[in-house]
DNA sequence: GTTATTGTTCAAAAAATAAGAACTATAAGT
DNA sequence: ACTTATAGTTCTTATTTTTTGAACAATAAC
């Protein structure tokens, strides 16, 4: 039973005024539009159509069946266009997962910078540190900073931090400024990011990898609050450079012990569910993030 | 490519909030579902449903293509169930052909009678003597007052006629009353109805059948104007007796030869086309029609 | 770590539909 | 009135589409 098809069959008929014609118009054959009809009238349980060998006439049936037809077909079409266009069309909302201070201080500003291009498009963003679901939570995509683990997302790479560990001037003069990763192990303290790991990794100069763990001054779940305590000398900052750059170039924060740190580079990805068909104003907001950001963002250091 | 069933499917798995459920709903397996979903969305160009192990979430495209499919549906069935409503219902436009003077003078009668009942339904007919195409004039059905040909249209009988031959007191005063078909060779002129045959037929006392040919003193396709004719006194009638039975009955047109008369009895019928599903107020007119005539139509002589 | 549940994929079966030929009916041409 | 041509139906056979059922993969839940 496919009632569209019925109805396209059903309106030809009617427009061409004669199955024969129907049918060529339909690039099928006669048999098949007659069966095609007479299979529908015996579903509807009505008469549509009277016919003798070279006569047509609708019934009254027939009338109101073509004129819903015309309307349903068109009707149905222009959904399913409507799908496509909404597709390409740059409007529409786009919900996003992002970290909390990179998504306040860096992704607000490219948000915005897209949407000064394409004001159509609405964000939903949802600042977040914790790793959300992005099927379950309705998420077209998410922003994360960190190596990836295994997943069913699609990652693309936007950009990436360096990780810096740095002090206020006030801090160093007070507790002596570091030279070598040993030289951490006295007199100082940290500032810890709740999800961060316990020990710091440095490499020596003779090559040598070591962990260090100082105490912790404090821990937080927010970057910021992280950053305002070591620029007030609170502790040492270990922090990717999207959070304190600008606390440097002010010179409120002083980098330390810069050609120790192992593996300072973290990536920073958009993740993107497995979409067998993606929209296109997603994969153009990705475009234009990894060009917003570029191999300079503006939160490098030098 | 079944856009209906797609939008059912689509539907229904987005209620249930499962493809598994869905299936289940719809009385088959999960894998069809699973299948026509994806088709679905290969067809669309566009990810309905971003689904994980568990968890499903609509995109932008499927909240649009759900609600319109919701509406679609709905209208769809509207439509369909409509048509039968109509078909049942007792109401819309009968167009009817039928002869002239039986249409006029019965039949208008009975369909007034009908229409008191069933204010709901108009008539459209068409009085001709004609023999119509009743496919090609749009007709729903047709008076037909004579023996059957073959055709391709369904009978049913609603009553009969009886031919019977006349004339005025007058006349017969004038001319003489034949009391034998013989004796209408002298002196006689009939009334010419311009369909029927130019001889009469007559079965004589000793079972002999004779055609009886006599000279014609006017010629019409209309049978009033002929019955008009003979009550002046301008020859012999030979009329069914749904015209003329009024004047006999006032004693303006005398019966004879009756007992000579071969097949004077004429079947009338009501013709329509052979639809596979006829319309219910057609079917309830025609057993209308039949009830309203009866065995004693009142064109009936003793 | 194990189990249970959900969705996908695949080959085979079943159902729906189309094709093609034969047939009926009737309009048009001669 | 006869022949021809055209339109529609019906039937059987092909073809296409859809469904099934099983195996599999992924991942919540226990």
């Amino acid at each position: 039973m496919n009632q569209i098809e019925d109805m396209q069959t059903f309106v030809r008929i009617v427009e061409a005024g004669s199955i024969t014609k129907a049918a060529e118009q339909l690039n099928t054959v006669k048999s098949a539009v007659s069966r095609r009809l007479s299979q529908l009238e015996k579903r509807l349980g009505v008469t549509l159509l009277t016919r003798s060998t070279r006569a047509h006439t609708l019934t009254e049936q027939g009338k109101s069946y073509y004129q819903h037809s015309l309307r349903i077909i068109e009707e149905v079409a222009d959904i399913e266009a409507g799908l496509t266009q909404q597709n390409y069309a740059l409007s529409g909302s786009i919900r996003i997962a992002a970290p909390l201070v990179f998504g306040l201080e860096h992704l607000s500003q490219a948000l915005l910078a897209f949407n000064e291009r394409h004001p159509e498009i609405v964000f939903d963003v949802d600042f977040d540190d914790r790793k959300v679901d992005l099927v379950e939570g309705g998420f077209d995509l998410a922003i994360r900073i960190a190596k990836l683990e295994d997943s069913n997302l699609i990652a693309r790479q936007i950009s990436s931090t360096r990780m810096v560990l740095c002090a206020s001037p006030a801090y160093l003069k007070t507790q002596g400024t570091p030279t070598t990763p040993q030289q951490l192990s006295t007199r100082h303290k940290k500032l810890q990011y709740y999800r961060s790991l316990e020990n710091w990794h440095f490499v020596e100069d003779n090559g040598q990898s070591v962990n260090i763990k100082i105490p912790t001054a404090l821990t937080s779940n927010n970057g910021s609050f992280l950053l305002e305590c070591a620029i007030k000398g609170t502790g040492l900052l270990y922090s990717p450079d999207f959070i304190c750059h600008q606390a440097i170039k002010d010179g409120k924060l002083t980098i330390i012990l810069k050609k120790y740190l192992a593996n300072p580079t973290i990536p920073i990805y958009v993740l993107y569910p497995q979409n067998r068909h993606q929209s296109h104003k997603i994969r153009h907001l990705i475009d234009f993030l990894i060009e917003y950001y570029g191999d300079t963002p503006s939160w490098l250091i030098d």
